[in-house]
DNA sequence: CCACTAGCTTACCGAAAAGTGGGTACCCGC
DNA sequence: GCGGGTACCCACTTTTCGGTAAGCTAGTGG
């Protein structure tokens, strides 16, 4: 077990195991997982593992290029499970992976709180775009 | 109170109350608080207020246009504030709100467990980038 | 009196992200 | 044999992101 990040904020130099230092790896993985899509893709997985059709119309907006693009890297993150049966026409599920669940678990409520904060909100939430 | 997104997750075609749907509102402040920049910013401020120069030197590697920018796109979705004392030099003090706290205490545990989990990992969590 | 500081803003430009349109392979029903 | 469905990949273009550099204000140290 590593520092809690308070302990960063504590510091005047935050250390290098938290994505404050800019040479954190952690950065890297923490942009894969609040990216655009990748949060989206995440969530929607967290219910029941979908086909790429599935998680396409699902995932409202979002071109094959993106989807092809997220999941690969979700995969490539240890998040996502990617199974290819070799059937044709072909079928490819796709599930969260238990690391993937528990980045979920951090996640809904994030989407959640966003979604019901905003839903909530009377006056414009933003005065600028 | 609005409606869960698990109950979306389960419908075929999501709400237009969740971000899964592509003209829901909530999904422009989700990409503002999953943005890059902004969760380091936040969860940076959810300890303690600090200056425009204490921040900048703290969440490593940002540019003063995205520190800017960063801090204007919260202030503006009601998550930061920003206090101006008139003097000379110039000394101005960002802190969250009350909402912002909030976001926080979402972000803190997902910046912890990526941070906790990449350190962890003895194999490169990605086969590619 | 000149440089230096803090906290920005604006203009500019390259890089990277993301959308578009096409193609592929294979089989099925008509 | 033609079109449609599934799950992509690739090339191209557009849009956005983000960094560099300069400028601004007003007081302060040298």
């Amino acid at each position: 077990m590593q520092e809690s990040i308070w302990n960063a904020i504590h510091a005047d130099e935050p250390p290098a195991t938290t994505p404050f230092a800019s040479n954190c790896p952690s950065r890297v993985v923490l942009d894969h997982v609040t990216s655009k899509w990748g949060v989206l893709v995440v969530v929607a997985l967290s219910r029941r593992s979908m086909r790429w059709g599935e998680l396409h119309r699902y995932v409202e907006g979002i071109s094959e290029k993106m989807l092809a693009q997220t999941l690969r890297l979700l995969e490539g993150d240890g998040f996502v499970l990617r199974e290819s049966q070799g059937t044709v026409p072909p079928r490819v599920d796709y599930s969260l992976t238990e690391r993937g669940r528990e980045l979920g678990e951090l996640l809904i409520p994030l989407v959640q709180w966003v979604s019901d904060t905003v839903a909530r909100t009377d006056q414009p939430l933003r005065a600028s775009a």
